[in-house]
DNA sequence: CGAAACTTGTCAATCATTGACAAATTTAAC
DNA sequence: GTTAAATTTGTCAATGATTGACAAGTTTCG
């Protein structure tokens, strides 16, 4: 899966047969602006990410891997930030947990 | 180095002898403001990361690691991501970059 | 103690995001 | 081609988050 989690969202949605419209109303969002996430003109708020969880069976962690990684793949396009950024963001989450822990 | 990126402006800082007030100035920042950057209060505006680069003649590429790195990790360690979020952003940052190429 | 450095709290102003709806375009069946 | 459904695009007020600014507090250190 290298899809943006637009084009990931629309495959979904196709691939089950469904309408704009119809996933829109499950997901409580307006299907113009559905359309918009799905082509990449909008963003879609990770606080529907349970929703479109429970839609579609999918595992919860699975969909945050796509949907984060999707955020950030983005942020880096479009600062173009070298490959060795992820490395760096890595060796900070583990910064971030240890700090908690001691 | 692994820190945040407010503990790393702030090494940058008491490194090279600066006040709060001396390095905000440079940034065009209030001091106190800065004071909460470096600890982690709030964020730092990316469009100053130039003057950041110039005040301590940084090289702008691995600035911006650091600053995407801390942002992206943070992002990970709030909502749980687990690593291979990092895995999945490499692959989509080369979608993205392939598809404006073909 | 006194001064400089730093931190914290607050709030209006600014900026970005969102929901909502109308209108335009595309698609597909007939 | 006509029509209806589906999708896309445009717009804008409302909401929400971020920022700049400044006052007040605390810490540090001579």
């Amino acid at each position: 899966m290298k899809a943006t989690f637009g084009e990931y969202i629309k495959k979904l949605r196709t691939d089950n047969g469904l309408t704009l419209t119809q996933l829109a109303f499950r997901l409580d969002l307006d299907s113009a602006n559905l359309s918009k996430i799905e082509n990449g003109k909008r963003e879609f708020d990770e606080k529907r990410l349970t929703k479109l969880a429970i839609v579609f069976s999918l595992d919860i962690e699975r969909l945050k891997i796509e949907y984060f990684g999707d955020q950030f793949a983005k942020k880096m396009y479009a600062y173009n930030c070298p490959t060795e950024t992820l490395v760096v963001a890595e060796e900070k989450v583990n910064y971030l947990k240890n700090m908690n822990t001691k």
